[in-house]
Parts: structure tokens; sequence; C-alpha cells
RNA sequence: UGGGGCGUCGCCAAGUGGUAAGGCACCGGUUUUUGGUACCGGCAUUCGCAGGUUCGAAUCCUGCCGCCCCAG
């Protein structure tokens, strides 16, 4: 199968720029790129390098990654580019990361390193190689509208990544391509043995790729011990219910974990108050939330103030309408964390996005 | 040291002769390029302890232990 890159001239006269994490993923899509008799330069970029998760494959960007990445660009036959980025995906994700748990918020890290690492520092850098485009694994779809480029979901709902790419600019996106967006993994996966790739069977990577054991708190613990601090936990009502064992080990919504029994229905996270240390906690009824305060905002859409918003990554889309820097939800929605992304969406294009500054309660359920 | 009540899983709690509900918590799994949610599964051979009655008791009887309340 091939498919086109759009590169406005002939491919044999192009250079495409693939990021390969050392995945399947981005190692089919250098194959697909190579495909169409371009110049291809494939990129790695080296972003942490801890012991333990340079040794787990399917981490990313690390170790056995970088090697994979190399190995398929060998049998490619394309020129393979190391990059070492650690200083800065430490200052931009890693960093970022530990201070959003610090302040009691929820952060997501693959949107910061996809729009800071990977579209913001990759991109510059393609573009000094002189390269037409830079072509990613990403499960995502850029379609051209009567205004240029758009983003829109992946064709595979279950694949679908566009929300953690919400801080793609127009400027991006002009010079990005993602040739994986309308397959199916399964498809990705057939096209990776057809083109005798050792990764063809690699597993997908998943959980936080710098946190190698899946222990997140513990690295957030190293970098931001404040976090470590126990402290109390209060119900909306005023009691004191408990301790808890760090603020770190919670997020808004969470119900796993407060280790408060007794109760007639469970308990979730309400608020995080790290200054006091405390949590905040109650019935589900208690997370109901009816309007959010969004910042760095990034929109890519045409004026447009009726959109589905997605809080997080998986939960469909819901209805809400933009009002300034406030977004307000058609029905009240639950679990709604501050550090998460809000990304909007009108069907399957997205529009844009934001961080979630704070969140206003649907009424009721407040005080403590 | 008079009277009353209570003692069932870590917590709350059904069950008053027929062979231990349920909720919360906890643990495991599923899902997943963030955290969380949700869903599925697991979780008291045993009912404060010791005897007794009975075919059979957490449930009845006796004693002991512990806790609570009202009186003094």
């Amino acid at each position: 199968m091939s498919i086109t890159f759009d590169l406005g001239r002939p491919a044999t006269e192009a250079r495409i720029v693939v990021a390969m994490s050392g995945g399947v993923d981005s190692s089919v899509v250098a194959a697909l790129a190579a495909d169409t008799g371009a110049e291809v330069i494939g990129v790695t970029l080296q972003l942490y390098d801890h012991g333990e998760a340079a040794k787990r494959s399917g981490a990313c960007c690390a170790g056995l990654d970088i090697y994979d990445a190399k190995t398929v660009a060998d049998r490619l036959g394309i020129a393979h580019y190391v990059l070492d980025y650690e200083s800065r995906f430490r200052t931009g994700v890693i960093d970022r990361f530990a201070d959003e748990y610090a302040q009691g918020r929820t952060p997501v890290p693959c949107s910061l390193c996809n729009q800071g690492v990977k579209f913001t520092d990759l991109v510059a850098f393609a573009r000094e190689l002189g390269a037409d485009c830079l072509a990613t694994g990403h499960y995502v779809r850029r379609v051209l509208g009567p205004n240029g480029p758009e983003l829109h979901k992946g064709a595979d709902p279950a694949r679908d990544q566009s929300y953690f790419l919400y801080g793609t600019t127009r400027e991006q996106l002009d010079f990005l391509r993602f040739p994986l967006g309308d397959l199916p993994k399964a498809e990705v996966r057939r096209l990776a043995e057809q083109a005798g790739l050792e990764v063809a069977a690699k597993p997908d990577s998943q959980d936080i790729c710098f946190v190698p054991d899946g222990d997140y708190a513990g690295l957030v613990k190293k970098l931001r011990p404040e976090t470590d601090a126990p402290g109390e936990i209060v119900h909306i009502d005023g009691r004191v219910l408990g301790r808890h064992r760090g603020v770190v080990h919670f997020t808004i919504g969470q119900r796993r974990g407060i280790e408060v029994g007794g109760q007639a229905e469970p308990l979730f996270v309400v608020r995080i108050e790290p200054d006091r240390q405390r949590l905040v906690v109650g019935p589900r009824s208690a997370l109901a939330v009816e309007s959010m305060h969004i910042e760095d905002r990034n929109w890519i859409g045409e004026d447009q103030a009726q959109v589905t918003v997605k809080v997080r990554s998986l939960a469909p889309p819901v209805p809400a309408r933009i009002e300034g820097e406030w977004l307000r939800f058609e029905r009240p929605e639950y679990g709604v964390a501050p550090g998460q992304a809000a990304v909007f969406y009108d069907g399957s294009r997205l529009l844009g996005g934001g961080w979630i500054a704070e969140t206003a309660a649907a009424r009721a359920s407040l005080a403590a």
C-alpha cells in the first residue's frame, strides 16, 4: 500500500524527516516514507536514560528503543540521527510533571511532550534539515479543509491520540504529516511484518514513558519531597476522617486509595489543598462541575463557541459552550481535574484546547 | 460492683434455631500514549471466650471477659 505525504512536489525530490520512537508505529511511518522514493531521515530523541527504563522495551525514546529505531532505519536504508534532548525533556516535561503534583494538579505529560519537545523542538530541527515535512506515528488525521489543514481524530476510535495533540499550532500542522491516521492498529502491524521490521510484534507502549516501573509517585517524591507529606483527610462537611499518605498519590475524582472505610457510599477526592496538605473528599455528587477555567489555550479552528470537549483522553466528548476563558458544560461533568487538558472538538475535528486551571462546582456541596 | 444495653470480616451492618446479606475499605483483573473513573472478580468453615441444650445454634441456656449508658 502506498500513502501520500502531500509533499507538494515529486517525492523523489523531497526530503521527509520521520520521528522514530523505536516502536511499531513510527517504524511503519519510516517504511511508508521510504516507499515514496523520497529521501528519508529518521530522527530519534533520547529523552531520558534511567538504567531500568532504558532496558525496558517499549518505553519509548531511551536505551533499547533507540537501538530498535536504528535497526529499523538500517533495514530501510535511511539515515538516522539520535538527538540528545534529555535536558529539555527534563525541564519541559519531567520537572513540570512534578511541579504540577506539588500544586495539587494532575498533569498530562504526553501533551507537554508533544507540544514542547516533539512539535516545537523537533519540528525546528527538521526544518533546519531542509525537510518538506515531519512525519510521526500518531493516530490522528490531517485533513485539507477550505481554510487549510485541519487536525482530526484518528479513524480508529480506539486508537485516536488527538487529545494529546491539542497544542498543535497551525504552523506546525502545515509541516506535520500523520500517515497512520486512517489505519487501524492491526493494519499497521501487518505493514510492519510485510516490511520485515523486527519491531512488528513489539508491545505497545503505555503508561508514562519516563516512569520505569509505573511508580510515578516515587519519581515525583524525589523531585518534590513535599508531595510525600502526610496530611488530613477532610470531608466536605468538615469532619476529619483520617490521614493520607501524601498528595502525590491523589487526583481529583479518584476513589481508590483514600483508605477510609465504614461509609455508606464511596468517597472521592473532591479537592487537593497542597499548602495545607489536605485532601478534601466527598460523595460522587460533590464532583459535579458546571464550568471550568481554561488557560494557555491553543486554537486552530474557526470562530465557534459551541463545541464538544474532552476532559480526559478516554471518555466521549461532551457538549459545552466557550465563554471567554471559561467553558460551561451543557450537563455537569464529573471528576474534572485541574492540570488535565480540555480539548475541543467539532465532530471529528480538533479545534484546540488548553489546560484546566480551575473548576466551578455545579451548585451545592462545597464547605470545609 | 444497683439497673439497662452491646460485643458478627479493617470499618459500618443484616441475620433471633436450619447451616454467615449488603455497603465501605482492601486486593486482583479488564480497559488505556497521562492520572483517574467505570466494569468484572476475590475477600468471615466463622459470629468476644468457654461450656451446655439440640439432628442442627451467630441465633436458646450458664459462666467468664470487654465496652457503653443510667443511677448511686
